[in-house]
DNA sequence: ATTAGCACTCGTAGGGCAAGAGTGCCAGCA
DNA sequence: TGCTGGCACTCTTGCCCTACGAGTGCTAAT
C-alpha cells in the first residue's frame, strides 16, 4: 500500500509538528503550515484515511493527530530529511572531542555526555562486549613491597593496579612474573585463565607468596569487567523536561530502568548491522520503553570492537537532528579510538543508511 | 531557651512522623505514639508553643504540624539517636565493599552507588581537591611507535595514556624520557611546569618531535584533573520516589544541578572540621538546595588526602539512618584506601560527633 | 475531487459544595 | 497551676457540574 505524495507530505508535516509541540495537530494547522494548497477539510480527508491506516491516532474523539509508532517508522524510514549540521554544531562537536580525548579510559563515557549536552536527551554509551584478552603485561616495581600492574588489553585500552604487599618482593621476582605472564597469559579469554595455568606459573616463576594468584586475579577482573561491557548513562536529567515525561511515575521508571547498566546493555536487542538504529517505541524489547525511543549508532573501537552510543527519549524525538549528531560523534569517536575508524569525511547523510528495524 | 523535656520528646515524636509519613502531623497522633500519658489538648498547647518558637511550622491553618529546619537542626544536633545498623546492614555494606575494592580509579564513584543504593537517596563523592604531584614515570614501549605512559600519583592513584604516534620512536628514546622526566618532573605541581622546564628536558633526551610536550601535556592534564577534583552522583533517579519530588519542575532543577561535577564540589561549602556534616534545608548555599538536605561523611583516602561522600535527600530525611550508613561506608572506604585509616571498629556512633555548622 | 458549513464529541478549566482533619480557645477539674 | 474535654472555626481536598473551545465527521454544493 503505497502512500500518494500528497499524504506523505500529510504525515511528514504531522510528524514534525508534533515533534515541534507535543500537542495533537489539527487540520487546520496542516492547511496553514504545510504548504499544501489545500483546505482543511481536505486534510481532514487524508487525515482520516491515515488514521485508519495506522500511521495516526487521536488521543480522542475530539483532539488533533498524533503520529503512531508506525507513522514514525515510515517518518524515519522515507520522510525525513536526515538533518544537516550547521557549521557552528560540528565545530561544537569537533571541539569537545578534541577536548575529551584523553584517559582512554573515561573516554567514551566522557563523549556520553558530550551527545547528552548536544542532543538535550539522556545518552548511553556501550562499550563493545567482545571476548577481550589481555595484550601484554607490565609489572612496574615500585619499592620493596609495591608494585604496579598494567595490562593493555586486545581493545587497546589500557587499566592498572596498585599492588601493596604484606611483605618484600625483590626486584628480580617482579621481572620474571612479567615475563611469565607476558609468555602464557596474553592472547587468552578469562574463561582459558584456569587454575592449572596459574599453578604452572607459579612454578615457573617459582613463587610462594601468591603473586601470581594477585595478577591472575587482575587479569580476570579487568577481563570480565571488559566483557560484561561498560554502560553509563549521562545527563539523565534531560528526561524531566520533556512534556512526556511530567509524570514524575513514569519519568521514573524509565529513569530507573536506564541507570541499571544492565538494562542499559541489552537495550539495543540482537546486534545490529547498519551505522545507525533507531528503535521506535513498542520496537522496544523492554516493556519500560514501550513509550520511548532509542537511537543507537555504532562507533569502531579498533581492532574490529564495536561500541554503541545512544541517546534516549519520547517517541516524539526529534529524529533527524538527533540521527546526524549521533553519527557525526560516533564517526569522531572512531576516529579517535581506531586511529583510522571513520572512512567517510562526514558520516554518510541520506536515507540509505537508516534501515528499518522491525521486519 | 531550654526546652522542657516533654518538649524535646514532642518535637522528636514530631520529626519522627514526619521523616516516615510526608504528612503534616497532627496532636492527636502524637497523644497516641508519643508515649506521653497527656491529652490531645496538652500537647496543642504544647505544639502551638514550638511553633511560636519556631521549630515546627504549620502549612496552613487547619493542618498538622511541620518540622522548619530549626527543629531538623535541634533534633539532628540533640533528639536523634544515631541509628545502630542492624547486622545484615553492616554485612551488606562490607560485602558491597569488598567487591568494589578493585580498580583503584573507580573505587570511589562505585562506593558512591553502594551508598545510594542503601540509603535510597541520591549519592555523591567527591574526591579530595589536593595540589597532587606525580611521584613516578614509566613509559612502556609497545612498538615502534606506540608506547604507554603510566604515572602514578602522590595519592598512589595510577593514570595511564596510550600514545599513537604518527612516526617511530626507538625503545632508547623510550627510556632516554623515562629518565628525565623521573628525574625532572616528579614531586612538582601543575603549576611548576613550565615551558622553560619543557625546553630543558627536550635539549637532555635529545627530542625533537614533541614526545617531551606530549608527556608533559598528560603530566598537566592528569594533575590538574586530579586538582579539580572529581565529582560523581549515583542514584539521581530515586529523587523521583519521593513525595517532595514530584513536582517535575522542582526534581528536575534539583538533579540538573546535582549532575554538574563543578556544583557537586561546591556544595560541601568551607572545608569541615568533623567526620559528619548535616546541611539542613537553607543552610546549603546553593539556591537550588534551600528545600532539601545534604549529609557528608569524610573519608582518609591515605597520605593525609580526604575526600567526602554523601547523600542527597529532602530536608525530611531519614537523619539517623543515613547518617549511621554513610559514616559506617565512609569509615570502610578509609580502611581500604589508608591500610589502616578507621581509628574505631565500627565509626563512633552517638551525638557527640554530629557538630552544629551554622555558627 | 474539493470545499464550506454545521452539528457533535470530548477534554479542560472554573465555580460551588460538602466532608474531614486539625486547630485554638474556654471552662471545668485535680 | 496544669491538664482535659468540648466546641466552634478554618482551611484543604475531592467532587460534581457547567460552559467553553478545539477539532472532528459528515453532507451538500461547486
Amino acid at each position: 500500500m503505497e502512500l500518494s505524495e500528497r499524504k506523505k507530505k500529510i504525515l511528514a508535516a504531522v510528524v514534525d509538528e508534533y515533534i515541534a509541540t507535543a500537542e495533537p495537530v489539527g487540520s487546520k494547522h496542516i492547511a496553514e503550515k504545510s504548504g499544501l494548497e489545500v483546505s482543511s477539510a481536505t486534510i481532514r480527508n487524508e487525515l482520516a484515511e491515515l488514521t485508519t491506516m495506522g500511521y495516526l491516532q487521536q488521543p480522542h474523539t475530539s483532539a488533533g493527530r498524533v503520529p503512531t509508532a508506525q507513522g514514525y517508522r515510515i517518518y524515519v524510514n522515507e520522510l525525513m530529511q536526515m538533518q544537516k549540521l550547521s557549521e557552528e554544531e560540528t565545530q561544537a562537536i569537533n571541539r569537545s572531542l578534541d577536548d575529551r580525548l584523553r584517559q582512554l579510559d573515561r573516554l567514551v563515557s566522557d563523549v556520553g555526555k558530550l551527545a547528552a549536552e548536544m542532543t538535550n536527551y539522556p545518552a548511553l554509551t556501550l562499550t563493545a562486549k567482545a571476548p577481550s584478552t589481555v595484550k601484554r603485561f607490565d609489572l612496574i616495581y615500585v619499592d620493596s613491597n609495591t608494585f604496579i600492574i598494567v595490562a593493555m588489553l586486545s581493545d587497546n585500552t589500557v587499566k592498572n593496579k596498585l599492588v601493596h604487599l604484606p611483605f618484600s618482593v625483590e626486584q628480580s621476582m617482579v621481572q620474571k612474573l612479567s615475563t611469565v605472564f607476558n609468555a602464557s597469559f596474553t592472547g587468552i579469554t578469562e574463561e582459558q585463565i584456569s587454575p592449572i595455568l596459574i599453578s604452572s606459573a607459579e612454578r615457573s616463576t617459582g613463587d610462594t607468596m601468591g603473586l601470581t594468584a594477585v595478577i591472575a586475579a587482575f587479569a580476570i577482573e579487568i577481563l570480565s569487567e571488559e566483557k560484561a561491557a561498560q554502560a553509563a548513562l549521562s545527563g539523565g536529567a534531560k528526561l524531566l523536561q520533556l512534556p512526556e515525561f511530567r509524570d514524575p511515575d513514569k519519568a521514573h521508571k524509565v529513569m530507573d530502568y536506564l541507570s541499571d547498566a544492565e538494562h542499559l546493555y541489552n537495550l539495543p536487542g540482537m546486534d545490529f548491522g547498519d551505522d545507525l538504529k533507531v528503535l521506535i517505541g513498542p520496537e522496544n524489547i523492554a516493556e519500560e520503553l514501550k513509550d520511548s525511543s532509542v537511537i543507537l549508532a555504532k562507533y569502531n573501537a579498533g581492532d574490529g570492537m564495536q561500541g554503541i552510543i545512544g541517546v534516549v527519549g519520547p517517541t516524539r524525538m526529534d529524529y533527524s537532528s538527533v540521527a546526524a549528531k549521533l553519527s557525526y560523534i560516533a564517526d569522531g569517536l572512531s576516529k579517535a579510538l581506531s586511529g583510522s575508524g571513520g572512512d567517510k569525511a562526514l558520516p554518510g547523510f541520506g536515507k540509505l543508511m537508516i534501515k528499518d528495524t522491525n521486519e
